[in-house]
DNA sequence: CGTACTATTGATAGATATCAACGCTGGTGG
DNA sequence: CCACCAGCGTTGATATCTATCAATAGTACG
């Protein structure tokens, strides 16, 4: 059973053994961290890539007033910081959400690791859907209502979990509070719990405690819009069959 | 006088005149396109780099509804595409919103680049500039209002215009609709209208015809929590001295 | 058994969209 | 040269969505 790193970037193509076994080493040892508790704040250099084992992490940025705004979701096998090499400060926050269990990840690992052609063009493949993400998050904020906003968040996590193993056909275990899923969507939490409802009395969720189930995929991805393309879940195989 | 993209790299950190020089060829040749016109569609896997040497261009994607949502403005000097040797597909379209002069650069000439170490790391970083922008623009829609936000937007591209050479000290030609900027900010185009006579009656700005002023830019800056630390315009200086 | 956080619900205010109308401007064909 | 047309900017009236404020209820946890 490979570790989920490894798991999430043969989404591209498969990898030589010993870019395997790489990967197993650097997501062999983790340390755990509390619940909110950052990694990395605004204004730091870190020397270390950090890499999430468990649990769920963020990236934030708190404006002057003392809102939150989260722009990315770290779950395991995501990578918080891959661009330490080049730009000279952190420009936003990383923090943790659950408990995490935490890699860190020396320069001179990731060095390594670029040094091998297919793992390189696969780590470059990760930040390119991270990428992605953003974009489609930015669309997410700027097209969609609150309700189909939510649902469209839902539907991403579930397939990022399924991805990596945490995620059934249908449900899934989603440890976020209300309040987290708002300062995401640029929402109040009390509108996120009524939009909640909402999907619930629609028949397209249920939540039961911290998991949800979705009750009608099909539905639910129509209702907004959720065209999973920009995760890019297939895009390598090809090219590197073709390589 | 160096172009704009030599400008702009550079603002990372001075290259070699070898390296220099290869960017002056690859600016040296573009070719006019209309506005309005898609240079890359969603699907497409082309096969040269687009460069803009003139005129605005923009990333967006289209909605089912027919709305359009615009989540990258591509000023002179910057690439559209340089992620073409990853991803199988585009997952957005690339358009001009203005008459544009661009430059199609082939793999081949992108690969000499990057073997050149120093403007590679260069590239790498107006990436991670991209992405940053990306993340601030997410910040704008979800936390800040209808005002806020397009005082955000012209403070941006003040300053992205300003490091080309394109801007004076506080004023610069803004060839964009406010359809285009409503498309940008998820807002009506009627709202943008308002929101547009709001700030030149509180006297932050001044519009003629394409124009804008920034009349105090130390207010609009205030006014809207800008914070160019996101641009990274000196990300890199400190870096490359000690490298 | 408190205590604090989270979820839920109601009432009201504020922000933004939508619909509609009109004027301005630049271009185009006759 | 003029009349027309299309796109853009502007303004008003109304509807919808979402935030805010406030209160209550569940829940986890020491």
């Amino acid at each position: 059973m490979p570790n989920m790193l490894t798991q999430k970037l043969e989404l591209f193509g498969a990898l030589p053994d010993e870019d395997r076994a790489l990967l197993d080493e650097v997501a062999a040892q983790g340390h755990a961290v509390a619940a909110r508790t950052d990694l990395i704040i605004e204004g730091d250099a870190p020397s270390d890539v950090h890499l999430v084992l468990e649990g769920f992490a963020c990236r934030y940025k708190l404006m002057p007033d003392g809102r939150r705004h989260i722009f990315a979701f770290m779950l395991p096998g995501d990578f918080c910081d891959l661009n330490i090499f080049i730009l000279k400060a952190m420009d936003h926050n990383i923090g943790t959400l659950t408990r995490c269990v935490i890699a860190d990840i020396p320069r001179k690992r990731i060095l390594e690791m670029v040094e091998r052609p297919q793992l390189a063009r696969a780590l470059w493949w990760a930040t390119l859907v991270d990428e992605a993400t953003l974009r489609e998050w930015l669309v997410n904020l700027g097209q969609r209502g609150a309700e189909q906003r939510i649902a469209h968040l839902l539907c991403e996590i579930h397939l990022r979990l399924q991805v990596i193993g945490l995620a059934g056909a249908s449900s899934f275990k989603l440890p976020l509070t209300q309040e987290v899923i708002a300062d995401t969507m640029g929402l109040s939490n009390v509108h996120v719990n009524r939009m909640l409802v909402k999907l619930r009395d629609d028949g397209l969720i249920e939540i039961e405690g911290r998991s949800i189930d979705l009750l009608d995929i099909k539905r639910i991805r129509a209702m907004c819009d959720f065209d999973p393309n920009y995760l890019h879940l297939e895009g390598g195989r090809e090219t590197r069959a073709s390589a």
